[in-house]
DNA sequence: ACCTGAACACCGTTCAAGT
DNA sequence: ACCTGAACACCGTTCAAGT
């Protein structure tokens, strides 16, 4: 019924730009995204796209939030406080993973919705978990930070950074060097390089979760209520 | 004696063109090192710096090791294991805020010498703090991850990835998004938007170290060999 | 209001030519 | 071996000109 997409004729939507900057990164990188190459995309001349978005740094933040918008689920109320977090961390990596590009847009716009959800999400979190209010900051700011960080260095591992590198390769590259420190001389890091190579990404980034939340419980511990002796009654 | 090193006509040195790149690194940003402007203040041509380093990905390569190569300092082998891994974790903190375009080099080259170098030193505090074998890649890798991470969020809300920002307008701009979510509907960022102003981020990364090193703790806790019941005797 | 495309001031990279 | 600088194929951005 209505006209199909593909008519080039139509009006250019600033969604539709975003939407095709999104594929230009994915397929890519940073490098692929260029106002020439969309406008060959889009059927039109660049100097049309950049009447619906001024800079290339407005495109690449709308390329961001558009992207991070649906990455994070719906709120899951029934979920226990450590599931919530384990559960947002692996969808954040699981974000960065499908579009590694978005790593270093994280760092640069700490302002965006989607983070702001994030601390807001750790943060309700923590507090059902008893942490007080008084180490929250402290306690959300080390998990966030924590989970970008972990997500974007797996991605740049993957070969995100680097034009046509592999995972087996990058990891093969630090292993090697792991391997080549000398073993006599008490070296640790060569006795770690094959599970280097082998590890999983997913995995590793839950057991460092389950590591920081044990440290914020182990510092504000509060015996469970039902197990808490009425000393004043 | 020697001839001065002002001298324009003198050879071109490798270590001289890094360190050229390196002050333009730190006083313009990534977008700041260009081959031309390289030339420039070396006073010479752009292909005579592409003899002795063939690619831009080299140079940036070269700067980035040899910045990091003095970034750790000696080891000092009477702290103890908490106090060696604090003080690994502000030297690469200092590292970044002195030069934050090494954020993004931190993430592209995880192979190199001074990263080989930060996971050792971590492995072998963690090793003297009884972390059996087997947890020792994912705790290091967890305080690594979270090292680097917590210091390049640090270097961009101080405003390293936009041109002309600083540390209270980003930081301004985030606390902001937080107070403008709604407190009546429990929102707890807006509780946390003025701790994100004032709070001090050297502080805050010992803070999270302590947290992760809280949870290793927690999980491989043996107890001490004075306090230990030989209950095998 | 929306789109076009020439023009400008830059890039990194290549390379024939010099010393 | 080391350096020069023209040439090439790109960029982002600006903007007068069209509809």
């Amino acid at each position: 019924m209505t006209p199909p997409k593909e008519s080039r004729s139509a009006g250019l939507d600033r969604d539709q730009i975003v939407e095709a900057a999104i594929e230009l990164l994915d397929a890519h990188g940073e490098v692929g995204l260029t106002f020439r190459a969309l406008a060959l995309r889009l059927h039109t001349g660049h100097g049309a796209i950049q009447w619906h978005l001024e800079n290339k740094a407005e495109l690449l933040m709308a390329a961001t939030v558009a992207t991070l918008s649906n990455a994070l689920s719906a709120d899951e109320s029934g979920a226990s406080p450590r599931e919530t977090i384990r559960t947002n961390a692996v969808e954040v990596f699981t974000a960065i993973e499908a579009h590694p590009w978005l790593s270093t847009q994280l760092f640069a716009t700490p302002w965006q919705p989607a983070l702001v959800q994030l601390w807001e999400r750790i943060a309700r979190a923590l507090e059902e978990l008893g942490v007080p209010s008084g180490a929250l900051f402290t306690s959300v700011s080390t998990l966030v930070n924590y989970i970008i960080g972990a997500a974007s260095q797996d991605a740049a591992n993957a070969g995100a950074l680097l034009p046509g590198a592999t995972r087996e390769a990058v990891l093969g590259t630090i292993a090697d060097r792991w391997e080549r420190t000398d073993p006599r001389r008490g070296s640790l890091v060569s006795r770690l390089a094959e599970q280097l190579r082998v590890h999983d990404d997913r995995q590793e980034l839950l057991a460092g979760i389950d590591i920081i939340l044990d440290g914020i419980e182990a510092a504000h511990r509060v015996p469970h209520p039902d197990l808490h002796p009425r000393g004043d009654l």
